[in-house]
RNA sequence: UGGGAUGUAGCCAAGCGGUAAGGCACCAGACUUUGACUCUGGCAUUCGCAGGUUCGAUCCCUGCCAUCCCAG
């Protein structure tokens, strides 16, 4: 008997490519789509109706049953409560971590399990290897390295991992378009999908505000000194390394340097006053070993769509190491993950806390 | 109301007789399954105002206005 696969469709090339791929290889298919914002959010509502709708067409053309699962309530209370949460504290969120942990590969996950299906597929650019060394289920770099998205998925644990499969992980992204359009699936030459999900038009400050309510006071932009620069609109609106949007005007452009929700001040600097060669990590899940027992060597990404960077990561608790990097890195951002990885594996990741420069740490013990 | 200096786009600022550099800010695209960064493009028919000299003035002259500094 073939393997019942759960395969989430979002209505877009990549998911419909994956599910397209499984049927080829004989797995018993059947196509879900998440609707992640309930109905009743106004106008503003992201298409996610005609997005179950592009997933049930492509569902049709490979003749798999498709069904769609409301996960509204848990999206809000695991992604957008907590992207909230992150900005009204200072920090800056990555929701589609938490999505991925709480809602793909959590509700839908359950869900799937629930119906008799033995895994779930998704269309992310990733790899699972199964190590038999260390009896560990291993999360790898997708063969296109330009679209690798396992930055986004280093909360998964072992169980989840183990559930999952990521039909895309071999190919390029030009290989699934032409897979996808291969297949007759309508969704082959939609746009790349871009934005966070529930904030269509790109403005989270204004969906903080206005959807959700969240009032952020005005304060003052300071130097590096302490200097008032001017009066920011509500700390929401700024993130570490910004530029744009502060309407600063100086003989340089200014950038955000840090955030201090307790002042409620926002601080700005030069570029080169962005540059941290430390930086704590909490919230740590580690895939390709159990525990750290000490020190160890690895690349390490602090946002997506970034080139790794040398490091030394040193463990201090169980949930929570420290990074050194051979060469300072710009904008290192509180709330950011941090993902490490050994080559092509990803050893874990976790949350930055906070980042700083070492060498004042250095001028302190002189 | 004596002396000196300065007035060029939102800000800073070059140009000093030949038909308005640049930076910052801002706006628009691109990039992107996070926020950012980055990249590309746009952004003064006009140089405080009014006259004059000149083929031609932001650049020279005169007056006025404004601001700043020193001296009262």
């Amino acid at each position: 008997m073939s393997k019942k696969v759960m395969a989430a469709m979002s209505g877009g090339v990549d998911s419909a490519a994956a599910a397209a791929i499984l049927v080829a290889e004989g797995f018993d298919v059947t196509g879900a789509t998440l609707r992640l914002f309930g109905a009743g959010d106004g106008e503003n509502t992201p298409a996610d109706v005609s997005d179950a709708d592009a997933a049930r067409t492509s569902a049709e053309a490979l003749g798999i049953a498709h069904v769609v699962f409301d996960v509204s309530d848990a999206f809000f209370e695991n992604v957008i409560t907590p992207f909230a949460g992150a900005y009204v504290s200072g920090k800056t969120p990555n929701p589609c971590v938490d999505c991925n942990k709480t809602v793909k590969f959590g509700v839908l996950l359950q869900k799937a399990l629930e119906l008799g299906m033995d895994t779930i597929a998704t269309g992310h650019y990733a790899r699972i290897e199964y190590d038999e060394k260390s009896g560990r289920y291993l999360l790898k770099k997708a063969a296109d390295t330009i679209k690798d998205q396992t930055y986004m998925l280093y909360t998964l644990s072992q169980d989840q991992l183990r559930r999952s499969l990521f039909p895309l992980g071999g190919l390029k992204k030009d290989e699934v378009r032409t897979l996808a359009a291969a297949r007759g699936l309508g969704s082959a030459f939609r746009k790349e999908s871009q934005d966070i999900c529930f904030v269509p038009n790109g403005d989270y400050g204004a969906f903080l505000e206005d959807a959700l309510c969240i009032k952020s006071a005005p304060g003052l932009f300071k130097d590096l000194q302490g200097r008032v620069l001017g009066a920011h609109k509500g700390i929401i609106h700024y993130t570490v390394g910004q530029r744009r949007g502060l309407g600063i005007s100086a003989d340089r452009p200014k950038y955000v340097v840090s955030k201090d929700a307790v002042t409620n001040t926002v601080v700005l600097g030069d570029e080169e006053d962005l540059y941290a060669d430390v930086m704590t990590v909490g919230d740590v899940n580690l895939i390709a070993a159990e525990h750290l027992s000490g020190p160890v060597r690895a690349t390490v990404k602090t946002r997506y769509s970034q080139k790794e960077a040398e490091a030394t990561i040193t463990p201090l608790d169980k949930n929570t190491l420290s990074v050194r990097f051979d060469k300072p890195q710009r904008a290192v951002t509180p709330g950011q993950s941090a993902v490490f990885y050994l080559d092509d594996t990803v050893l874990g990741g976790g949350k930055i806390q906070s980042a700083g420069n070492a060498s004042n740490t250095k001028q302190e013990r002189c």
